[in-house]
DNA sequence: CTTAGTCCCGTAGTTGAGTACGGAGTCAAG
DNA sequence: CTTGACTCCGTACTCAACTACGGGACTAAG
């Protein structure tokens, strides 16, 4: 009994499933962030639901402002990088990652101030979000 | 007595306090990111220190994810909507803001992981990135 | 009063990340 | 064994966000 569902799809399901276009999918090939499977001379390739998580990665990856090169630097840790060198990449994308969640934080906090404050009053409201950022001292 | 300082300065000065070429500076102001101060007839405009805070927020939120676009949303916010506007973006960009977080605090546990790991073994390293942002049942 | 360094403004070029297009091959259903 | 949907691959186009260029105005230092 074949399986067909989530191993061994080809492409167009695989676009499908990760909730991008086909032409998506082919151009992260070309950037190496996600390999071809081999092609079994003149057919189709096939896809496993590896694939279908790996493009997710980079979609969420994106999501909060890493590029496809940094993206593809992550990606080299996921597929085992040797020591050194992933450690040096993952203490500066480690870095890089903290201070980003301090500025999605304090953000975080000014919205759900100007939130809690708009409930209470009326009219015009001023959202404190650039002091927000401002590193304070 | 004049005071050169903070206020009152030209464009040039603008940018490098802000870390932006004079040419983003003005890319702003064409988008409506920022307000280009009245020129004195002729003369050259001046910016104030809060126009340095603005384009380092723009930067910042860039640098987490958002586009000009909503960076626009946000600055609204800042400099005052009307209330029931106001709320509606703060509550849709709170939502955003929150599941960004999840995702770079995962990446942040899964870095770390990496990192303590590799201080303790040697050769590869294979740090599990992707399943980290696999939506958690 | 000259002149190097800015500034002003408009137009054009670049880069990153896709998107679109088209012709030829493949495959499954009727 | 044809037909419709899909795949393969290459090239070209689009859009956001800059970045560069160039000619004329302004201003501060010598």
């Amino acid at each position: 009994m074949p399986k067909p569902s989530l191993a061994a799809m080809p492409i167009g399901r695989l676009a499908h499933a990760a909730n991008v276009h086909v032409e998506t999918v082919r151009y992260y090939q070309r950037l190496g962030l996600l390999a071809e499977p081999p092609r079994p001379t003149g057919g189709i390739r096939r896809y496993g639901a590896d694939a279908v998580a790996r493009v997710h990665f980079i979609r969420s990856a994106q999501r909060i402002g890493f590029t496809l090169d940094e993206v593809a630097q992550l990606l080299s840790l996921d597929d085992g990088a040797r020591c050194n060198d992933a450690r040096q990449i993952a203490e500066h994308k480690l870095d890089d990652v903290r201070s980003r969640l301090t500025d999605l934080r304090r953000i975080e906090t000014a919205l759900a101030g100007l939130i809690k404050r708009c409930a209470a009053g009326r009219g015009r409201m001023r959202c404190p979000l650039i002091e927000a950022l401002q590193d304070p001292a």
